[in-house]
DNA sequence: GTTCCTTTTGCGAATGATTCGCAAAATCAA
DNA sequence: TTGATTTTGCGAATCATTCGCAAAAGGAAC
């Protein structure tokens, strides 16, 4: 493991909250290339070390977002007004998906959930 | 309603399948300016005529990609391998979403869900 | 159907996240 | 330490998408 690899493994595991590469980045200081970021955010999701999803909102536009994949499979929340994330505890789709895959007749070895809308402080503002 | 509009309407309407910008392109010819199927891409989906889900994968990188407004809202499966979409059916996911409000105080307007992996097709090969 | 005003379109340039190419630097194995 | 392999920095390139702006189209009241 190298050092930038590391360090973005170490990032993502303490973030608390899914991170998008400028997020990482910034956190990484100037330790390495914004390449290298990316380069290293992909090392980590092929190895399982982290997870990512890409959530679109209309502020911020198109972004790709990692958590660390040391802790259990869960599902976030987006604040379409503060824009901060919050943990929706763990994934509870599994039963439903596998009923999906009865139904159906495809495997699924991933999947993506997510829910936006106001946070509780943003709510009535 | 202007042409543009309806036509980027009717192709989804008639779609079954979720399609990206450029599927919509595809199927309208030289209708009008690919700028303009976006911008009425974007139309539809603020009036609720259509709704997207971005989704990520290997081979074609991230791409937008959009539904008919006018079916039930339901779940796509992408198959990693010849990159279709099955339909998973009306979406199951609304009483699990409750009770993640009812845990974090959140108030959730829309949620995206989506499943990868190889379809029955596909699976064996 | 003309006039004036508002909205939409085409076209090309711009954007922004992400990826690539390639040579230099770092790692690893023997 | 040496030679082979992998990773990094840096700048250029890519790709989906968006913008700016002038021309075209649509709409409402005469």
């Amino acid at each position: 493991m190298t050092k930038a690899r590391q360090a973005v493994q170490e990032i993502l595991d303490a973030a608390g909250t899914p991170l998008c590469a400028l997020d990482v980045e910034e956190r990484a200081g100037s330790l390495c290339d914004p390449a290298t970021i990316y380069r290293s955010l992909h090392y980590l999701e092929e190895r399982g070390l982290a997870e990512s999803f890409v959530l679109h909102c209309e502020a911020h536009g198109t972004e790709r977002y990692y958590v660390s994949g040391k802790a259990q499979h869960r599902h976030w929340f987006h604040c379409e007004r503060c824009h901060r994330f919050v943990d929706l505890g763990a994934c509870r789709v599994e039963p439903i998906l596998r009923d999906m895959e009865d139904d159906t007749g495809v495997t699924i070895r991933s999947h993506t959930l997510y829910a936006s809308g106001f946070c509780s402080a943003c709510r009535g503002l």
